[in-house]
DNA sequence: TGCCCCCTGCAG
DNA sequence: CTGCAGGGGGCA
C-alpha cells in the first residue's frame, strides 16, 4: 500500500523504537515473505534504518561491531561493502503490507488509541522479529504480495530492485527540469501514469499522482508530449506538496495502512480528489470524477484541472 | 505500452 | 456474485 509519504512515516516511527536492539529471533509464518537467510540476521543489532522509493531497509551488525551510529552513510557505505557481516533487512510492503512495533507495554496497561490496530500478531501476521528486551516487529500482510529479504549490505545499492528508481524528489537534486526530462521518456503516455513510473520520480503511487495533477490543475489523462514548461514546474510543485503533506498528515489510510506504533494516517481528510468520487470538490464544487487510466482508479475534478481534449 | 498475475477481503 | 484495492514484475 505505502507510497513514499508512508513508507517515511513507518521510517521515522522505527527509528524511534528499533536502533541498538539485537535481533534475537525472526519467525516466518510465511515462507514467501521472507527472501534469503534468516540467520544471517538473528544475534545482530540494528544500526540505522533508511528510505529509498517505497523500499526500508535495517541494516544490522554484530552485536559488538561498535560502529558508531552517527557516521555519515557514505562512510558507512564504504566500511560495510562487501562484508558478509554487515546485512540489510530490505523490505516492500506493497499493497497491505505493515510493520507494527510492540514493546509489551500496550498489552499490560498501554493507552490504545480508537485507531490502533488489534493486538499483535494477528492472521496477516507473516514475519516476527523478536528483541533480547521482549519487545517484537511485526510484518502483517493481508495479500502476501510484501516482502523481505536479507541481502549483503554492500550489494544492496546494486540490488536490482533498488538501482533503476528515479530522483528522491524531497531531495536536493531534483528539479523540474530533471522531472521534464525523466517524463519525456514516455511521450505519449498520460502524464498521471508517467508520474507513477519509478524509473522517473520514487515513491509517487496512486493517492499522490492523483493530488499532484490536481494541485497542478492538471487533467491525468493529458499526455506527457503535450505539457508545457509552465505545466511541468505545476507538476513539480505538485508531487513535492502532495508527499510533504502526506507525511505531515500521517501518510494516508485508505484501509490498511498504520504506523510503526499502529496508527492511521489522515492524509486523506485532506485529498482533494483520491477517493472523493462524486463528492463537490473542495474548490470548485463540481463532482468529482472517476476513471481508470492505466488500469488504475483515477480522481479529477472536471472543472479544475484542464488540458485534456477529447 | 497494456494486460495479467501475485493474494485476500470487502463493498456493492 | 463481480469488481476493486497505497505495487510492480513479466509477458506479448
Amino acid at each position: 500500500m505505502p507510497e513514499l509519504p508512508e513508507v517515511e512515516t513507518i521510517k521515522l516511527g522505527l527509528q524511534k523504537k528499533i536502533v541498538g536492539l539485537k535481533i534475537t529471533k525472526i519467525q516466518i509464518n510465511s515462507a514467501k515473505s521472507f527472501i534469503g537467510n534468516p540467520n544471517l540476521v538473528e544475534g545482530k543489532k540494528v544500526l540505522n534504518i533508511w528510505r529509498k522509493a517505497k523500499y526500508l531497509g535495517v541494516d544490522v551488525v554484530p552485536a559488538n561491531a561498535g560502529i558508531q551510529l552517527k557516521k555519515s552513510r557514505s562512510e558507512l557505505d564504504s566500511r560495510l561493502r562487501g562484508n558478509d557481516n554487515f546485512v540489510t533487512l530490505l523490505f516492500h510492503l506493497k499493497m497491505t503490507g505493515q510493520l507494527i512495533y510492540e514493546d509489551g507495554q500496550r498489552l499490560v496497561g498501554g493507552h490504545p488509541t480508537p485507531d490502533m490496530v488489534g493486538k499483535m500478531p494477528n492472521a496477516h501476521t507473516r514475519i516476527i522479529f523478536s528483541f533480547s528486551d521482549g519487545s517484537h516487529l511485526y510484518f502483517n500482510d493481508q495479500r502476501k504480495f510484501g516482502w523481505v529479504k536479507a541481502v549483503d549490505r554492500g550489494q544492496v545499492t546494486v540490488d536490482s530492485s533498488l538501482k533503476n528508481l528515479g530522483p528522491e524528489p524531497l531531495e536536493r537534486g531534483f528539479t523540474w527540469q530533471i522531472l521534464k526530462q525523466n517524463l519525456l521518456r514516455h511521450k505519449s503516455m498520460p502524464v498521471k501514469v508517467a508520474t507513477m513510473d519509478q524509473t522517473v520520480v520514487s515513491g509517487v503511487g496512486n493517492i499522490y499522482s492523483n493530488e499532484a495533477c490536481f494541485s497542478a490543475g492538471l487533467d491525468p489523462r493529458v499526455r506527457v508530449r503535450d505539457l508545457n514548461d509552465e505545466q511541468f514546474k505545476k507538476l513539480y510543485k505538485g508531487i513535492i506538496k502532495s508527499l510533504k503533506d502526506g507525511i505531515k498528515y500521517g501518510g494516508s489510510t485508505r484501509a490498511h495502512f498504520v504506523d510503526a506504533e499502529g496508527h492511521k494516517g489522515y492524509f486523506l481528510d485532506y485529498a482533494y480528489v483520491y477517493g472523493r468520487d462524486k463528492h463537490p470538490c473542495k474548490i470548485c464544487g463540481t463532482k468529482i470524477k472517476k476513471i481508470q487510466l492505466g488500469g488504475r482508479g483515477t480522481y479529477l475534478c472536471p472543472n479544475c484541472q484542464k488540458g485534456y481534449n477529447s
